[in-house]
DNA sequence: GGACACATGTAACGGGTTACATGATTTC
DNA sequence: GAAATCATGTAACCCGTTACATGTGTCC
């Protein structure tokens, strides 16, 4: 029983739908420049398609959450959407309730590392360094991000505090990845010199080394 | 053109498949036993539903890559699966090629921080209390599975050198999303007794902790 | 005049989720 | 005899992805 959400037959909105009405809460946009703006830091921890984003305003302006505003410089047009007050209602409704969900990670790496040992350690080793490689582009935009920040210039200079939150754990995030693939990728190396005892020790020690210093108080 | 994988007409199987395959290749199980396991481990990188667990199988041995034997024990009867030679081969070549995807992180508290601008401060810790109340789990589950290793007692303690490296993400990727939102709850405490000028500074401070110290040598 | 950024989609597909359903066996 | 675990699914839905399509304006 229950449509997922809707108390009282309100229109089934996703997080996707939160996401853009968000965005026009900033300020206004064409879903041009709202679909490059989540390409430059939110595909990071909430990745949708662009046809996805492109989806969206329709079913916001049919809610009366936004209105879209047809503009023309030169002989193009443009739409450009805005939020309505109905729509901050919503949206400010929405932030107040709990997250629908928990952070979730996918990440088919770690499942080729669980299974390793039906393959070959050269093909770890690639996954690894694959791994690197995709994670890279996070970490140069962090780096950029930080930049602009730290220069006054970013485009939301006023909403630091939060922004500092989110780039916070976005940063650290991409360390973890790659410096884990780093230290990993630098203990595969030893294997070739490892007799099986000295492996199996090394192994234990990375179960040693993370002792998880919880003061214990937690229920 | 092209249908997505297959260079020769080869069946698609998706990373699930050879997330099943995978156990399969470990031992022999019964389709809740490796629903419950992977409830256990690899929900945590990789999350499925069950039904999508159970509808596996069948794909497997229709295509030759694993093989059902019926138990009975006592009047009960259990489907016991194993993986056949030509399903080891073909979760060989599955390890050998690049992940399809580099991990990818879904994380709706991070948006909700995003636009806390547009909702109360209150919104926001209690996002953060639900991140933390989330994340305990799997910090429970590393907790437990390190105990296991150390103790010398694990199910798959012969694969600890690949094990202890999965382990290694997963509790640091517990750790920096507690840790992250527990000192995102302290700096937000500090809120109230500061000027606006005061939370700016806090906010750069955020930007300037983080400095990335990467040697500058990575291309 | 060719490449690139701007601007906006549509069509088809599919993997995965939600929700439900069922019944036997073991344990307290 | 109630509850929990074992054991195995089906049906419907849908959000999101992939792939494609199209045309204008601007910059070099």
């Amino acid at each position: 029983m229950a449509t997922r959400s809707a108390p009282e037959g309100a229109p089934t909105l996703t997080a996707t739908s939160y996401a853009i009405l968000g965005h026009l809460a900033l300020r206004s946009w064409t879903m041009y420049e709202i679909a490059r703006e989540m390409q430059r830091n939110v595909t990071f921890f909430f990745h949708r398609a662009e046809s996805q984003v492109y989806a969206e305003p329709k079913r916001l302006v049919g809610l009366g959450l936004a209105a879209a505003r047809v503009e023309y410089n030169g002989r193009r047009n443009r739409t450009v959407y805005e939020i309505t007050e109905a729509g901050r209602a919503e949206l400010a409704r929405w932030l107040a309730l709990p997250p629908a969900r928990g952070p979730s990670l996918e990440f088919e790496a770690l499942l080729r590392v669980m299974l390793a040992p039906m393959g070959r350690d050269a093909d770890l080793a690639a996954t690894l360094a694959d791994t690197r490689a995709r994670i890279a582009p996070l970490l140069v935009t962090a780096e950029r991000i930080r930049g602009e920040y730290l220069a006054g210039e970013a485009p939301f200079q006023h909403h630091m505090i939060y922004r500092s939150m989110m780039h916070d754990f976005l940063t650290s995030f991409a360390e973890l990845v790659d410096d884990w693939a780093e230290r990993s990728l630098a203990r595969m190396q030893e294997w070739p010199d490892q007799a099986g005892a000295d492996r199996a020790a090394a192994a234990l020690s990375v179960f040693e080394k993370l002792p998880r210093c919880r003061p214990a108080g937690k229920s």
